[in-house]
RNA sequence: GGAGAGGUGACGGAGCGGUUGAACGUGCCGGUCUCGAAAACCGGAAUACGCGCAAGCGUAUCGUGGGUUCGAAUCCCACCCUCUCCGCCA
């Protein structure tokens, strides 16, 4: 949530802030709103305050034993209670508009974000690796695994339907081995703790980490119940800060969560609907960090190249870009994604997002930290993915398949693998 | 799922209709004493919001949300959570 207190001093920069990510925010609805809150919560304050001065003149009253007045008091606090009743209810509906509207807004860019309204605007800033060169024509991860029997769909579809899949035998397991490795590599070489955390959580827990009200439809619901299945365990990780004050000295916090993640809108675009590429349900490592104000870009940094270290150490070709303003998700300031080489599309893909949310979530989340003067202050909250597993494998079966079909295992994943070298094709 | 107990500040723990933002203790910060420290003693200390240039004043907060009342941490209702016992279960 972005800081009212900014709306209130300095709208009109931030409207124009907000403009850059194709944000229009309403000035002049924000202005009305103000007023009115302005209006009916002083007034309200001032009701209260009446009722407790009358309150406390009863109380003394019958100390006294002065029935008398006892009584004419309490006939002023009927009338004035009718009155404050009617002023509560109006300044709980103004309050909740405001809250709502300030919900929405989303979190202002850091101004290293490189401005632009179209997914090719990111700017590229390395790149790592130099894609193959292919003696044969590469086939993309739907053919290979329909060689090797190990990517199977049509069940899938039966089962659940569309933008599902089935993983059998080396593949299923290289799928695992990944995950094994990634979560390996972040907890003994990055300094993060695994943790494992609830796949569902509340309303409540979602809407700090982002606008619930916006982004409910993305998400597959509870039937009957405030729960939501995570797209992401950014949001039970996050959310472990939630409504507490840590201790100056435990900051970083710094966590590494493998889950399955849900997402209902995955494929509304229609697009990527060949393969596994964008799913309903896929296998994620997500590296969460709580840390001080002061270090969040830094830290920023650290986490994109822990997720980096994934794609090095399986030697995979990637690159790193910085999405552009238009493009920046609703709670990030700057996000970095990291897209791995496809051969079967030619084409770099996204296969992680790293983010700095700033005070944005935490602003959300009421997470706090006692600060150098002890304070509580907001911390800043982020997160990337370290990395995406499903995409992950994709990238490997294609980087690594053999003429014949088969799939070299890369040398980092082989312990993973019992000591598989090959996955070889049956035919 | 059934039965019972309970949720109060950093923590322990009182309060069970009136001047209680909340006794008391521990911890924390400042001071006195001391060569220094401990002990003892004195003092201080919640968070958020509003109005105000400021000093300051006001409002809210005792799990959450409603209700009763002139007045609720205290009474009533619903929900959430924790603990104990029973049942069921990977």
């Amino acid at each position: 949530m972005i800081d009212v207190q900014l709306l209130r001093t300095e709208i009109d920069a931030v409207a124009k802030r907000l403009a850059t990510r194709g944000y229009v925010l309403d000035v002049a609805a924000f202005g009305a709103l103000e007023e009115k809150r302005r209006q009916v919560q002083t007034a309200t304050e001032q009701l209260q305050s009446q009722r407790n001065a009358l309150a406390k003149q009863v109380g003394q009253a019958k100390a006294k034993r002065d029935d008398a007045l006892a009584a004419a008091l309490m006939r002023q606090g009927t009338e004035l209670g009718e009155t404050l009743k009617r002023m509560e209810a109006e300044n709980t509906v103004v309050q909740e508009r405001l809250r709502e509207f300030v919900s929405l807004v989303p979190n202002l860019l850091d101004a290293s974000v490189p401005v632009g309204n179209r997914p090719e605007d990111a700017v590229e800033q390395r790149r790592w690796g130099e894609p193959r060169k292919f003696a044969f024509r590469p086939k993309d991860h739907v053919d290979l695994g329909a060689t090797l029997g190990g990517l199977d769909f049509d069940t899938a579809a039966k089962l659940a339907g569309a933008r599902f899949v089935v993983m059998k035998g080396a593949i299923a397991r290289l799928h695992r081995a990944i995950a094994q490795f990634m979560l390996d590599t972040h907890t003994a070489e990055h300094g993060y703790v695994e943790v494992y955390a609830p796949y569902i959580v509340t309303g409540a827990c979602a809407d700090g980490v982002t606008s619930l009200a916006k982004f409910k439809g993305d998400l597959f619901k509870i039937e009957d119940r405030d729960l939501y299945l995570i797209p992401t365990s950014e949001y039970p990780v996050t959310n472990f800060v939630r409504d507490t004050i840590v201790p100056l000295e435990q900051l970083p916090l710094r966590f590494a969560c493998y889950s399955p993640c849900f997402r209902s809108e995955a494929g509304a675009a229609g697009k990527d609907t060949r393969g596994m590429i964008r799913n309903h349900q896929f296998d994620k490592v997500e590296l969460v960090q709580i840390v001080h104000p002061a270090k969040s870009y830094d830290a920023h940094e650290e986490l994109t190249g822990h997720a980096e270290a994934i794609l090095r150490k399986l030697e995979l070709p990637h690159r790193v870009v910085t999405l552009c303003t238009g493009d920046t998700g609703f709670s990030s300031a700057k996000t970095y994604d990291i897209e791995v080489w496809l051969p079967g599309q030619n084409a770099y893909r996204e296969i992680s997002s790293c983010s700095n949310f700033e005070a944005f979530q935490a602003r959300r989340m009421q997470a706090r930290f006692r600060n150098e003067k002890g304070k509580p202050e907001l911390v800043h909250t982020l997160n990337g993915s370290g990395l995406a597993v499903g995409r992950t494998l994709i990238a490997v079966m294609e980087n690594y398949q053999r003429a014949d079909g088969g799939i070299d295992i890369p040398p980092a994943l082989q312990h993973y693998m019992g000591g598989l070298k090959v996955i070889a094709t049956s035919r």
